[in-house]
DNA sequence: CGGCTTCTTGATCTCGATCAATCAGCGTGG
DNA sequence: CCACGCTGATTGATCGAGATCAAGAAGCCG
């Protein structure tokens, strides 16, 4: 009634949960129709956000949870002075914001690293529907579990892995990132710049750029500025493992 | 009534959440009374762990997370090869296992450092139990999220911090756990090797050894073997946040 | 006591940071 | 349309924190 085949908001229109493509990835992923109608019911659509626009700020108040709908997004954790550290990025269909639950404020700032649309989730009533719907509370369950793992992968590489490997780890999770996405596993673009990279990675940007470099002229990689073509994947792989391997072939 | 002043299950009954001493920092922290019973009622007692015996393996099939009821305990990743990261320390009252709710299986091996027991809690009664108590559903939100918030420090730490700083926030952080839990923050006794430490903090062992023994030099901590004295906290704080601190003092 | 493991201390080497200099893109305005 | 200036990326040269290699010393337990 309110809403006919609206044509004045069509961004709102595509933003319904029922129609998202994302919805085999995302929060109500294990939800029936009807519940999904629920699901749909306590989200706000956001403006999309400008390249470098932040999404909250480091000791805003935490309200909601978002759901990535298109772009990305990075993670920024200020601690004294200028020196920031990038925890994560966020694509598509990811939930941003599960680390600000427990404490009144988001522990970090998350940007926008280029156009971005998400959709914000009032915790609240979040929390409140996934006392209603199981399988809702069983998938926030399960997301927190994921990204508390996917953060001890990060510490392990950070603690224990060469430049190379970090390098190589990285292009593999994004390119693996795509590819459940439904797109190419091996041919994408950086939506982050060498900077960022190399913060993320625990690396100089020299460094980043120079192991890119590098991967290139073995034939892993073509690397066109932030266009990024896999040609080896198998090897990227071993790159990335590269147990101080018996390198020795004979 | 079923359990008088028991004498025969001592252990049993002292591992009562009701009177545990714990009960404030556990899960049940914010539970009414009779929540809490209900609550305790899923609870399985387990024995006590020796040193070295592990909680589960890496790859066990998920059922429980955890309490710690005494004690502590280290969790370690494996990924291919012999090379292992520890990802954490455990000491009473804290979870274990929340990494491995996503996927049928725990993500890494968790071994008692020394004499240890927990409560067992299936996550199948706890989920369930947790759409009735909305206010046991937020702590275990509220302790995912602060698992999440504790990762990104360490990620920062293992990423941007010196040896030295590490080493610092190391000792920081295990005195204000000891203090949250009504011991010592100045006197403690490491239930962990000098190689465990290093694993942690991406460090050698050795070090480990010289950083603790320099930091000895300069009356910040005396050390001896496992037993830690923090001579200087306001000094070691400092030691562990130095922004390339202008040293200078003119 | 002897045979472990764990810890400490010293000497050297290496990976990646840092410093420094271009180079490439790209939007802005003349 | 091109010159200008800015930011980001690449490449080279040097340096240093911490790893690694190598010995001892000190616990610890049978």
């Amino acid at each position: 009634m309110s809403e006919p085949i609206s044509r004045r908001r069509p961004l709102l229109h595509e933003a319904r949960c029922q129609t998202c493509s994302l919805s085999s990835l995302c929060l109500p992923l294990a939800l029936e129709l009807d519940d999904v109608s629920q699901f749909d019911a306590i989200i706000r659509r956001r403006a999309p956000l400008k390249k470098g626009e932040p999404l909250f700020r480091q000791g805003d108040t935490f309200t909601s949870v978002f759901a990535v709908r298109s772009g990305s997004l990075k993670q920024l954790t200020t601690e004294g002075g200028g020196n920031d550290q990038l925890t994560n990025f966020y694509l598509p269909s990811e939930l941003v914001g599960l680390d600000g639950i427990d404490e009144e404020h988001y522990p970090g700032s998350v940007v926008a690293l280029e156009t971005t649309t998400v959709c914000e989730i009032p915790f609240d009533r979040l929390d409140l529907l996934s006392e209603e719907l199981p399988e809702l509370r069983g998938q926030l369950y399960r997301s927190m579990s994921k990204e508390l793992r996917d953060d001890r992968r990060m510490m392990r590489l950070l603690s224990r892995k060469t430049a190379d490997q970090r390098l190589a780890s990285f292009l593999i999770t994004l390119s693996d990132r795509f590819r459940r996405r439904g797109y190419s596993p091996y041919s994408f673009r950086l939506s982050m710049s060498r900077a960022d990279i190399g913060n993320y990675l625990g690396l100089a940007v020299e460094t980043v750029s120079r192991i890119l470099s590098r991967f290139q002229n073995q034939n892993v990689v073509a690397v066109s500025g932030r266009e990024v073509n896999i040609l080896d994947m198998p090897r990227l792989i071993g790159l990335a493992e590269e147990e101080e391997a018996d390198v020795s072939s004979h």
